[in-house]
DNA sequence: CCTGTGCGCTAAATCGCATTAGCGCGCTGT
DNA sequence: ACAGCGCGCTAATGCGATTTAGCGCACAGG
């Protein structure tokens, strides 16, 4: 056999299975069986197949999807509906970690983006059924409560990031934010922090989140359940309405100018982070050694920050995973709403210092 | 009529053209004719047209578009396949773009990612082709040279972000990065700044370059261009392998330590400009009044740091819809490997201070 | 009265594949 | 010798739309 020559194939007409099964001296149906990998099923020669192989091999054949989705009722393909994957740039991860999932599965991801209008949304997941999608992720950006549009319950689906408002049978997959909240509590008590302890990003004295936050009700109530077995209380909090990085730096520098002694900051996300951080050194003081700070999310700029932000990491990729696979284990009336929750890992760095590092102890003793 | 009653209308089967004729008592084709907007064309009377849009309403017919594509050969879907939409994060406002333009012209993205892997590429964008889609993106996450694949000339497609190595009928969309480099020299110039300039992520005494990268070269092609116009030098530059804070402070702090006299800072991206902040604080110095800085990129990262970073923003979404534009206007034979160049905006923030603001200005006069 | 023409609609083919039902052949058993 | 039974394969149908070719009817012209 001479080396392969490979001409660039040109634009033209695709080759079909009859083509091929008429190369191959065989029927559609025979050709249909082998490449179905049906043969043995079907009983067809070893022969036979070979000579169909061959064919296909020679012609250069690719079925096409389209006529088979037609015939079978299925596209290989999932709908994938976010209210805005661009705008909260680092979610993207949860498109990454579903298309992997997808593709191992040999599935493809249609992607769509409603930007928060709920008319849109139903319009793109009728959109999205009218082409045969094996189901639909309906997608948020961060961990809210939402309204399943009714267009949803057509066909098979899975919430992703968000939680329905109302009894549903749609299944949802979230990241486990209440064990979160535990966790970052617990580094702080290991580290020997008992008072002076603030967060940043949700108001204590009368609670308050922001609006649909998932993640702000369960983290907060992750760290006051973790302090409090261990008889610890809060000293106080900062609401904020988004958590950006000014409003991080003027909460901050509220709480370090107005009370006594500040020792640990929880701030409720990276980019309140850096505000506070900011904060921190227009006061004159030092992450870690005279302030320690842990926060959530864990996006890129937890790493550039100095010292290293330690963060509760949202596991976005293993998110748009998860989501893949429960909607692809879905069969029938299963799934019946059940919440899937997925570990927040978390990303030691150096802003937690240990208590009294940085001064002496006067107020050691007097906790409890 | 009363109030719309809803019932949540269950996964029952759905509802063909045919059912839909039958119940307006017409033939399928005269159904399809109406639909497709052909009713003057074929003639058909208005009372057929208001029946058949009658059962439609009634049963809640939406056209099967799996169906149709096998009929008309074409899906009304875009593949976009791209190296890493989610290791870079916030590119993933390229998706945003190309996912907006589409919707507008009644398209949908089929999406893909390859992370780098060639042999993937080509079987992602065989198995788009597979799904009948109208045309492929080729979308990379930052702006470089790149080999076009053979499996991309199968049907339209354009080049995001990225060149091709070779001539190619293929058209380009990618940022028009030589303008910005001069736009961040120009805005240098304007301040005042004709000496102690470098540069932070490329070099220049011999010029080099990350490999591959389109952006780093146009870049300080454009620096040069506009300094040279004005009889400016750079005083010198810093090769760095990739763009990252630690690199930049290192870099950074490299040239404060050991050259005379550092007035201005060209970044090569935002996250260079992070390190470099860093560098020019543990010096002593201060951002703007000592050493000015000037960024690319514009992530969101660059309006968090104090003072605010002045950049030169990649226009990720105009980027994404022009490349779709550009793949749907392409006919046949058209296209013929345009390159499409997208201005880059410059955003000013407070990074950029006037020449000798923060000194006396004993160099002013020598310069020239 | 017959033919021709245009109007308004329909029958039927088609897209490319999956799948059900069944065909012809050779072998076995009585 | 003939029925019965697998074996190995094929004919034909259907998925749900689009589209080509053409049908019947009414009316006009000769």
């Amino acid at each position: 056999m001479p080396d392969g020559e490979k001409e660039p194939r040109a634009a033209t007409r695709r080759v079909t299975l009859a083509e091929v099964a008429r190369r191959a001296g065989v029927s559609q149906t025979t050709a249909s069986f082998v490449l179905s990998g049906r043969r043995e099923e079907m009983r067809i020669s070893a022969q036979v197949e070979a000579k169909i192989l061959r064919a296909v091999e020679e012609t250069g054949y690719r079925p096409n999807v389209v006529s088979r989705s037609l015939r079978t009722g299925s596209s290989h393909t999932i709908g994938f509906v976010s209210d805005t994957v661009a705008t909260t740039p680092f979610a993207g991860h949860l498109i990454w970690g579903a298309l992997d999932a997808a593709r191992e599965q040999g599935r493809l991801l249609l992607i769509a983006e409603t930007e928060g209008d709920a008319e849109l949304e139903t319009q793109l997941v009728e959109t999205m059924r009218d082409r045969q999608v094996e189901g639909i992720v309906l997608a948020s950006m961060y961990t809210r409560w939402a309204n399943v549009p009714r267009a949803l319950l057509g066909g098979p689906s899975v919430l992703l990031n968000a939680l329905s408002k109302k009894e549903t049978s749609v299944p949802s997959v979230i990241p486990d934010e209440a064990e979160a909240g535990r966790c970052a509590a617990r580094l702080l008590l290991e580290a020997g922090h008992r008072e002076g302890i603030y967060v940043v990003g949700v108001g204590v004295d009368p609670v308050r989140t922001p609006k649909g936050s998932v993640a702000a009700c369960e983290r907060l109530a992750g760290i006051e359940e973790a302090f409090g077995r261990e008889g610890v209380r809060l000293s106080g909090g900062a609401f904020l309405g988004d958590w950006q990085p000014h409003g991080g730096y003027e909460a901050t520098r509220g709480i370090l100018s107005s009370r006594k002694q500040v020792r640990a900051l929880i701030c409720f996300n990276d980019r309140v982070s850096v505000g506070a951080y900011q904060a921190v050194a227009d006061a004159g003081l030092e992450v870690a050694r005279d302030v320690s700070v842990v926060s959530f999310d864990d996006e890129p700029v937890a790493s550039w920050l100095r010292p290293g932000l330690t963060s509760v990491a949202l596991p976005h990729y293993e998110l748009g995973r998860k989501a893949i696979e429960v909607l692809l284990a879905l069969d029938g009336a299963s799934g019946s709403g059940k919440v899937h929750r997925v570990e927040m890992p978390l990303r030691v760095r150096e802003s937690v210092g240990r208590s009294g590092a940085g001064l002496d102890r006067p107020a050691r003793r007097a906790a409890k």
